[in-house]
DNA sequence: GATTGATTAAAACGTCTGTTTCAAACGAGT
DNA sequence: ACTCGTTTGAAACAGACGTTTTAATCAATC
């Protein structure tokens, strides 16, 4: 007597590969490649087989390649590429320019398991992670720069550049040392800095220092 | 007939148990706690026998945390607490703080394996960690603060962590994101990125921002 | 219904892991 | 010279690892 067996729908089921993928993002992210077995993988992705991984990809190290490539394809992981009507003014384009990157990295508009894939691969990149600094992180550098330049015409370069990472920083610097800044505010504290708070902050401080405006000043 | 073993003093042999200490602080940092096998600790540490290891001390996972006390207790390693005489102008406080945090990270004063290993650890603090930033990096935030209070005394005390926070993001993005910065300006101009100069910048940029000077000036 | 190719399940593979064990080697004290 | 506690060397342990292999299952073809 055979049994009746419907596949059952638990939350929509696609097909093994892509289960593999999500999951091994999420677990990679958590454990890093060296903390993470492909047992942990197939588990989390509801997957029985163990050889699956070798089976659709090659190897756990192509599984990884393929795993960060994937989760920064997503439209929603990209910052949007701002497009301003023409006659903007460059401060204010600026403006956006730093609100929109913070509440990319802090905000919600991305899983919070892309951003610790990201960062542990920019820590130390391997291969995929080089081309994913040349596809996504320079350009948004650049966007950055051609800004800078618009507003400070007379600096060179170098300097150019200097300013830009500085902006950078200040907003990286709440993502990667979260956990410190946690334990040096306090909980309670640290809970208040929603993304929006952080970006007005990084915002006035950074127009302040470039003689753009007051610090304490609220920006539109 | 057995041989005339003289031990080879190859550079200074000290005890086993010191010597595992310190190599396991080198290949954590390197490969980091799951990319690193006890063979490969002992290896480092010219130790034939594998079982060191589990008889000094009792397990690996004790290894990294005693490497990693050891590695932080080391006088070179903590930010020499500033001691400035008695009615310094507090914006030149700000400027050797500033200064001597982002000269101690980046610069030479430290060995860079050690700030490869507090970088890994910060990003998932575990218990050693959590001590870690009570007492090396909150006493530094305070000291950062007081002086900021000095300097502005109308700012209530959140927004003068969130000035901070400016101030040590700009400094730890130099260190945590060196391979992408090296990445996006090429690797040319980032080899002229010397520690003094991203020193001299970044107090330019952050007093600037304080509204306590122009960026572009030279300071002292 | 048989045949084919793609997918799954399950077991087995060496190899490497952290840890334990056991005996040999050592150094100081009597 | 003998003994003791400490340190080493070398082997062995069970378990986890990435990967391969074999057979079973499935869906679609003719």
């Amino acid at each position: 007597m055979a049994e009746f067996e419907t596949r059952q729908p638990e939350t929509e089921t696609p097909d093994t590969r892509a289960r593999l993928l999500e999951a091994a993002g999420q677990v990679f992210a958590e454990a890093g490649f060296d903390g993470t077995s492909v047992r942990d993988v197939c588990e989390r992705a509801g997957v029985k087989n163990v050889g699956a991984v070798n089976y659709y990809f090659r190897s756990k190290e192509n599984l990884y390649e393929e795993a960060l490539r994937n989760a920064f394809q997503c439209p929603f992981t990209r910052l949007p590429a701002p497009h301003w009507p023409e006659g903007t003014p460059p401060l204010v384009k600026l403006h956006d320019f730093i609100r929109g990157m913070i509440l990319h990295i802090l905000g919600d508009g991305v899983q919070p398991w892309q951003m610790t894939l990201l960062m542990r691969e920019l820590q130390k990149p391997g291969p995929a992670g080089e081309r994913l600094v040349r596809d996504m992180i320079r350009p948004i550098n650049e966007i950055l720069w051609g800004l800078l330049r618009e507003i400070l015409p007379a600096v060179d370069e170098r300097r150019l550049h200097l300013i830009g990472f500085s902006i950078v920083g200040q907003c990286f610097y709440h993502r990667f040392a979260r956990p410190v800044i946690r334990l040096v505010v306090g909980q309670e504290e640290h809970a208040s800095y929603d993304a929006r708070v952080l970006a007005e902050h990084i915002v006035n401080f950074s127009l302040a220092a470039l003689g753009l405006a007051r610090l304490g000043e609220e920006s539109s």
